[in-house]
Formats: structure tokens, sequence, C-alpha cells
DNA sequence: AGCACGCCGACT
DNA sequence: GTCGGCGTGCTC
């Protein structure tokens, strides 16, 4: 029997764009069997520095390891990187086919990449402080309090905060050096409710027990209409969760971080609550992650990039509105933080639960295939009757800015004459998505994108919505001089434009535009509350914000365009908007209405819709699905190359298609094509399809298809990469 | 991705 | 004569 040579090599994940670990050797002071995986290091990586995260101990090197060197130091003797998560980041680099150093560097807060240790959020007595007598110091109330509170036990900030004590006290206090800061509070968070919890409703209650029931890891689809009270179920599972003493992890779409959400959080619950969302200081942001990390923290709330957040003791994951395209990150690490919160879920062994009143068509499915259970909420709280929603058939009516003459007398009913508020969507911003020359025929177009430029009158601009270039409105065609230049098309501003003449209440436009510089959400909150009648015009921007109560007619006027996208989700994306804003009208009172403008009245979907059937389309569209043999029934991914020269692209694509060996049956490769807008901001872009009808084969095929290309000498400037579930298939 | 090295244009 | 353009090559 020999001994194991002791590892002396680390495996490290670098934060770069190199599908590989690297290997050093460990920091001068630091013994390596101190070190796990999981710990964090800074490294020399070329000529900079990095934080890097260890994965693995080895005893030998591919290098010769007399040659490795060494990482400069230790970030924290913690283990900022608890197992599970390591896990999990490790299975996200190889499910997404992301650089695995990348991956840790999205789920670590920018501080921590910056090489600085968590911030000590807690605080303790230090050898000083320990000696002094108790009551001591006499003069000083505040400080003797705090002093007694530490003599029992280390307290967070924001506990001490709670109890009365300032951050002023700490820090003279601190100045003294009587106190010190520590990692954590040892203690568990507290798990007593602040207001009791309201009487649940039957379904409700089934909901909570059955999901409470279970033990270790299972899927649970809230499947529960607007108003069913889905928030009361998360919050009385949380309730438990804590009272086990573990923490709960809330994922909700990034507009869905209100104030009021939070407020209800904070109203119900004693604990530190730690949110994470893209409007957070850096500072706050390390805090709430370190809160998470360390235990403190009680419920960690957050939008995508929080389902990364290290978890002392995790008991329950909540996915709210799990249907919501926010969950997908549609640049580098493309990432589904629903998905990834499903398999954090598994690796941690505990319950997740997903939340929607018109849920995925991929969870739905998971359904059928009994891997998630359900739970239904069918009837609304206060027994609020849902709107009617009938369509208006446009074929062959006029229309001006959209607008039928039917929708214009409906909203004057409802704005003018019963006073209530009217919400219409128009999901384009600007007055006109063209501008045309009647002289010759000449088109605006972007110099850059393979798009039209949108007319924005108000700003006097010619904008492009792909690429941000703009210049003035032109007053002349650029091409035969001509002064009678066109608008075509139909935009939230030429609506607005229109509404504003023909109705003498206010007029509110809510888009990107209109709402730039503000805090959007805010703005919306205190609409939906303050005017009381107005016509509120917006894109889709305004589904999100659920926040108005008092709506009794929501008006689609091109539901259309949003049917025909280029993408197969277009009618998914639909009946899930008109549900959702059938859902939240007249909240207050009977007889709200919706009202659908379309060419096609007569498809089944509407019907559905007015029914409010949401179950029936969407088993409609998976069978559709199915039989197309494309997601959540199939496994799509792309893999997209773009560069400045025209084919570049498609060559680059076309010779990774040639290169592959032989794929499973199941695995289709469709193009390389080029994208739906097919140059954006001066890059060509092409893609590759991968459609298959397992996971593993999808698996088999990309893999080989990366590893392929990551070899492949590419040309100068073309950049690639894979995006594995895409949901904007454009 | 960074970051540096490396050869060709207009400037204190 | 230099400052600097971005091509290309490497990172344990």
């Amino acid at each position: 029997m020999t001994s194991k040579p002791p590892a002396t090599v680390l495996r490290l994940a670098v934060p770069a764009p190199l599908r590989r670990l690297f290997d050093y050797t460990a920091p001068p002071d630091i013994a390596v069997d101190r070190l796990r995986p999981g710990h964090c290091l800074r490294v020399p990586f070329g000529r900079r520095e990095a934080t890097a995260v260890l994965l693995e101990l080895a005893q030998e090197s591919e290098l010769d390891v007399a040659q490795l060197r060494a990482a400069s130091r230790l970030i924290d003797e913690e283990l900022l990187i608890p197992e599970r998560l390591l896990q999990l980041c490790r299975w996200a680099s190889a499910y997404y086919e992301y650089p695995v150093g990348e991956v840790f560097a999205a789920a670590l807060p920018k501080r921590l990449r910056e090489g600085r240790e968590p911030p000590r959020t807690a605080w303790t007595l230090s050898l000083r402080g320990r000696g002094l007598p108790e009551g001591a110091p006499r003069r000083a109330k505040s400080q003797a309090r705090a002093l007694s509170l530490l003599r029992e036990r280390s307290h967070s900030n924001d506990e001490l905060r709670d109890a009365g004590i300032s951050s002023a006290v700490m820090r003279e206090l601190l100045a003294k050096e009587l106190v010190v800061r520590c990692t954590a509070s040892p203690g568990l968070p507290a798990s007593d409710l602040r207001e009791s919890p309201p009487e649940l409703a039957p379904e409700q209650r089934e909901a909570v027990s059955a999901i409470a029931a279970g033990d270790g890891f299972r899927c649970h689809l809230l499947n529960g209409v607007t108003g069913s009270g889905k928030t009361e179920v998360y919050l009385q599972l949380i309730a438990r969760c804590l009272e086990e003493g573990r923490q709960a992890l809330v994922l909700v779409p990034e507009i869905g971080l209100t104030p009021q959400t939070l407020a209800r959080f904070e109203a119900r619950f004693a604990c530190t609550i730690a949110t994470l969302h893209s409007g957070l200081a850096e500072g706050a942001r390390f805090e709430a992650w370190e809160a998470a990390r360390n235990g403190s923290a009680g419920i960690v709330i957050g939008t995508r990039s929080a389902v990364f957040t290290p978890l002392a003791r995790p008991g329950l994951v909540v996915v709210d509105e799990e249907h919501d395209a926010s969950y997908k990150q549609q640049d580098g690490f493309r990432y589904s933080a629903r998905d990834v919160a499903i398999k954090r879920a598994q690796l941690e062994q505990v319950a997740v639960v997903l939340g929607s009143a018109t849920p995925s068509l991929e969870s739905l499915h998971n359904v059928d295939r009994g891997r998630f259970q359900q739970h239904l909420l069918r009837s609304r709280r206060g027994g609020g009757a849902l709107p009617r929603l009938r369509t208006i058939d446009l074929r062959g009516l006029p229309l001006e800015a959209g607008i039928s003459a039917e929708l214009l007398a409906a909203i004057r009913q409802t704005a003018e004459v019963d006073q209530q508020q009217v919400l219409l969507f128009l999901n384009r911003r600007g007055y006109a998505p063209t501008l045309q020359c009647h002289g010759c025929g000449w088109v605006a177009e972007c110099d850059h994108c393979s798009a039209r430029l949108t007319v924005h009158l108000g700003r006097d601009r010619l904008r492009c919505h792909h690429c941000g270039a703009q210049q003035r409105l032109p007053r002349h065609c650029p091409d035969c001089g001509g002064r009678h230049l066109l608008t075509r098309g139909l935009g939230t501003e030429q609506t607005e434009a229109f509404l504003r003449a023909q109705l003498s209440c206010p007029v509110l436009r809510v888009d990107s535009d209109s709402m730039r510089g503000h805090d959007a959400m805010q703005t919306l909150v205190d609409l939906g509350r303050s005017a009381r009648t107005a016509v509120i015009l917006g894109t889709q921007m305004l589904t999100k914000g659920h926040h108005f109560p008092g709506v009794q007619l929501v008006g689609v006027i091109d539901a259309d365009a949003l049917m025909f996208s280029a993408d197969f989700r277009g009618e998914e994306r639909m009946a899930q908007l008109i549900t959702q804003v059938a859902g939240r009208a007249g909240r207050e009172r009977s007889g709200a209405q919706v009202i659908v403008q379309t060419h096609h009245p007569e498809k089944a979907l509407f019907g559905a819709l007015a029914s409010g059937d949401y179950a029936g389309i969407a088993a409609q569209l998976l069978a559709e699905r199915r039989g197309a043999g494309l997601p959540p029934t199939g496994q799509l991914a792309m893999i997209r190359a773009d560069a400045p020269e025209e084919r570049a692209g498609e060559a680059f694509l076309d010779e990774l298609r040639r290169a592959l060996p032989p794929l499973p049956d199941d695995c289709r490769l469709i193009g390389p094509l080029p994208a739906a807008l097919s140059r954006r901001a001066g890059l060509f872009r092409w893609q590759l399809w991968c459609l298959a009808a397992s996971r593993t084969s999808l698996r088999r095929a990309l893999d080989a298809l990366v590893g392929d290309a990551e070899k492949k000498k590419r040309p100068r400037r073309l950049n690639w990469f894979v995006d594995v579930d895409p949901i904007d298939v454009a």
C-alpha cells in the first residue's frame, strides 16, 4: 500500500473565453492542503491579475509542474463557492457550451472579480471589548447596549439596525477598538412573521400542503390565473422554509422586482431579505451576496443572475412568472435562469416552484411528461369575473392611426363617458417604421443594418432600432431631392397624436422613448394609481407592469404583428400577452373588456382566448410543435457567426458543418442561413441550426461543432457563439 | 476578453 | 524623427 503523492496542482477556472482549465501552484503563504474546490484565488494571468475559482486539486499537470505559476493569494478563507454551486456552474458551462471561467465570472459579484474580499457584514467583540466590565461604557447608552448584544453572540449590520443601533455607534466602537467586523452572525435568520398570513383559499391551501409535503428535489408548476394568489402560496412556502432554518431563493423577471413586491415580503417576514438586481450599486450587491452566502439572509430575491447566488442553507427555489422572456440572457453566456434554477434545485435537493398564469409550453410539456407536478389555482380572489374579450375583424375596415371606428368608439365610451382607464398596446415605438419618397420611391435605410429607419417626429429624427444610429429627419429625398416624403406604417407616437386629437382626456404614452431617464416601473405604478381617467398607450413594456387595477378597457391594436413574427413562438407569446392583460384589467369592478384588432378573427386562438382557455391554446400549440419537432418537444440550438464581410460567416459555418462526423439519426442541421436581421451594426449574421429529438443527441452534435469551431483558425474579425434553447429565433 | 508586441501614416 | 492605428497571438 503506497500513499498517494500529495496534490500540488490547482486546476482553476480563469475568466477568459477559453474552454479549458489552467494549472497553478498554491500561493506562497498557503499550504495546499488548506485549499478546497470552491476557494477563490487571485492569480497572475498573462500580464494581468484575475480572480479564479479552484475546481480541482491534482497530483500532476499536463505542463511541467516546475513551470507553473503560483497563485498570488487566497481571497478568502471561506469557501466562496459552495460545492453545489460549483457543480451548478460546471453543469451550466457544459450545457450552454460556454467557457467555464466566464460562467463563474457571470456568477460572481464584480468586486470579487476585482479581487476584493467579501464585506464583513457582522460585528463581534474585540479582545479589548471582551475585557470590558458589563454595562460599560456608562455614559454612552447605545454603545453599552451594542456591546451587551455582542457579548451574547455576533450580530449582523441588519440585526443591529433592527435593534435600534445605528452605524454611527458601531463606527465609534470600532474607533475605540472594542469591536471587530466578522464574517456572519452564526444565528439562523429569524423565522417569525411580522403580520399574520391571510386565510388561504382551498386551492391555495392544497398547493401549499402538497408542495410542503415533499422532501428533496421536486418541480412544481403553480399554474394560477391572475389574482388567484400565487404570491401568497410562495409566501407561505417560504415561511415553512424559514421555520426549518433554511433559505429561500426567489427569482423574478427583470421588471418584476418593484418596491411593491419587496414591500410585501418585508411586511411579512422579520428576517433579512437580500435583494439582487441590475440597479444595485456594487457595494450593496456584494453585501447582499455575502448575506446569502453566509446565511444571515433568510430570503434572497433577485433577477436572472441571482440564480447563481451562493446559499448557506438552501431550502426552496421560486421562479415567479416563469414564462417571462427576461429569464433568458440574450448575449454572452446565454443561459435560462428558469432552467438553471431547476437544475440548482435538483443539485441542492430542494423543491422548486415555477409560477405563472400563462406557463411556458416548456413547463406544460414537463407536466405532461410527469416531470413537474402541477397545481392549479382557478379562482380569482374576490371572485372578480374575467373581462369579456372580443375581436374586431380589420379586413377592409378604414383605419386611422391603426384604430378602427369601433375601437375608437369603445375608447370614447370608457374614457370619456364612463371616466375609466384604457390601456392600448402597440408593439412599435416611434411615429412610423418607414420613410419613403413619393417622387422616386426611395426608402430610408440604415447604413449599418439590413433594416429601415424609424421616423421619430417628436425628436425630429430617423433612428435605427437595431444599432442605435440616428440622423435628423430629412426635408428632401437624398436621391431625387423631392420634397414629398411619406411615412409608412404605424408606431406609438402616431397613435398617441391621433388619440390626443380625438379625445378630451389625458393620453399617456409608455415606451422606452417616453420612459427614458425615468424609473419606468415607478412611473407606471404611480400612473396606474393616480390618473383615474386616462388612455395609456404603450409597447410590450406595459404588459409587465401589472399595476392597473382600474383599467376597464384593454385594446390590442395590431395582434397580427405579434402573431406573425419571424419567431415560431409568436402565437405562444401573443396568447400569453393577451391572457396576462385580460387578467389584469377590471380587477376593481366588473364589466371590463378586451378588444383585439386582427385580420384573422377566425383563428381558433381568439376563440379560446375569449373563453379564457389558455390551457386549450397551449395544448394546441404544443401539438403543433410536436408535429414540427420544435421545442419543447425537439431540442434546439443555434451557432451564429458574425463578420463584417458578407459571406465570411456563411463560409465558416459551412466548413464546420462539412467537417462534422456523422451525427445521430435524430439530429438535423439546418443552414447556414442568414439571420432574420441579416446585417446588424455592420456585421453580417449567419446561423446554423441544430435540431434533435433528444438532449443527448443535441449535446453530441454541439460538442463536435464547438470543439471544431474552437480549433479552427477563424477569419479576422469573425465572431461566433452558441445559443442553446434560444428563445428569440430571429 | 484583455493585453502587449509589431509594423505603417500624420504630427508636437 | 515619434505617437498611434488595429492585426495577431498568448494566457497555466
